[in-house]
DNA sequence: CGTTAATTGCGATCATTGTTCGCCGTTACC
DNA sequence: GGTAACGGCGAACAATGATCGCAATTAACG
């Protein structure tokens, strides 16, 4: 038994260190790709170990050497994706303008690994998304905000990216397949909205079926626009 | 076969229905009631099929002629959940202060039922769901937003109260059980935060370290307000 | 009232998945 | 050169979600 499973309570408390027997033939790093590369084609319900470990031409069991168990592997994966963002938006201008650009930056992400939406969050960052957060300090420079609310913004912030571009994304894959599926929830809410008892719902839909471009422009823009303008503003 | 397999992309499309059969020894709301007892005393894993059938005492085979699968029943306990929301927040005042009131509901929700967090969205609401949002729009009266941007501000001030609870309940967790974990993680931050590439993390730590309640008040009421001074501002 | 058809309950069962155990070969350290 | 630790991996286990088919039951229909 490897300490894998019995001590760190965290990936990246238990680094690869080089021992006594044999050089592992893989890395965490290739793993994880290979991880990624199948959630990118099946999503993430198809990562399982046994579909990994074919991926990287070895047996299931083989990869507890490098893993303890599938949540850490599914955290390898998002941390190594999170390493794809670029660094982005530390240019001039005012805080706003650069927290968009690092938003803008997180909806690619998001676009390219849709499976990120499925991650579950996990207590302890990741390299990269420590990186991620140093360099959202770093554009957060001049907010009238003590260090430690930065954090707190920081997290609001990057939790509104992850929600706009859960429903962008979730949006897309309703428009995919189903038009039958659009039919029978558009059947659903037309009732709904016609039982009297949900006036300002029908109101709503009503309003946003008559002017589906009313608001024009991107809604990820607008929202972010609010958002950061909330998050911002003079404590 | 039941109908429950094949047509009907969603529960709330597939009501309850009177056939000719036998009557049904169980409701859904039976179903839902004995899965969230389940959640709430061993979380939302202990909910599994066998686990639930057993607690109205049944096999697992006969919760399938109430349920189409395992993410359904789980959307039936989120809705039934969702049902204990008071309907409160729809007095005088302003529009802030009344989705405020909402979001201090959506956070005992969360409290008391923290298996929530882990229920993953899904793109059909139950009936309870519309009720909120219902209640949200009734909240926004006389916020200057047409109709359509509307629902997208309720998404976004639901997100965030989610996101918020989520923040609050892992710091529980955390807090409980493991000093141990606590020490690890510490040891991690530091090391990460001394090893001088991440000077605004460092400085950012080092503030709250230093100062632990220095952002007096509720991390919660916070948050929400800047957030609702963002999402409510004119558009 | 007898027939029919639809529906429920459920035991048995299958496929899949995460995970563990034990053995063997390999490699670095003393 | 011995030894102790380590990696690879085949085999297996427990748990879970889900399916199938059959018997029992009841409402609708003539």
């Amino acid at each position: 038994m490897s300490e894998n499973t019995s001590a760190g309570g965290s990936v990246w408390l238990r680094p690869d260190r080089p021992g006594r027997g044999p050089a592992p033939e893989h890395s965490r790093a290739e793993i994880a790709t290979a991880a990624i590369a199948l959630a990118g084609a099946s999503g993430l319900a198809a990562v399982t170990m046994r579909s990994v470990a074919a991926a990287i031409g070895t047996g299931p069991s083989s990869l507890y050497r490098y893993v303890a168990n599938r949540a850490e592997l599914v955290e390898l994966m998002a941390d190594q994706a999170r390493g794809e963002l670029a660094a982005d938006g530390t240019g001039p201008g005012e805080p706003a303008a650069r927290l968009l650009t690092i938003a803008r930056e997180g909806l690619v992400l998001y676009r390219r690994h849709p499976w990120l939406l499925d991650v579950p969050a996990t207590p302890v960052p990741g390299p990269n998304a420590i990186a991620f957060i140093e360099h959202c300090l770093t554009a957060l420079t001049g907010v009238d905000q003590p260090a430690a609310a930065r954090l707190e913004t920081i997290a609001l912030f990057s939790g509104a990216v992850r929600l706009c571009a859960q429903a962008e994304v979730e949006q897309r894959r309703a428009g995919r397949g189903a038009a039958q599926w659009q039919g029978e929830l558009a059947a659903y809410l037309t009732q709904v909205a016609g039982d009297g008892r949900h006036p300002h719902l029908a109101a709503a839909l009503a309003s946003a079926a008559g002017a589906p471009a009313a608001g024009a422009g991107d809604p990820f823009e607008r929202a972010m626009a609010k958002i950061l303008a909330g998050l911002l503003s003079a404590r």
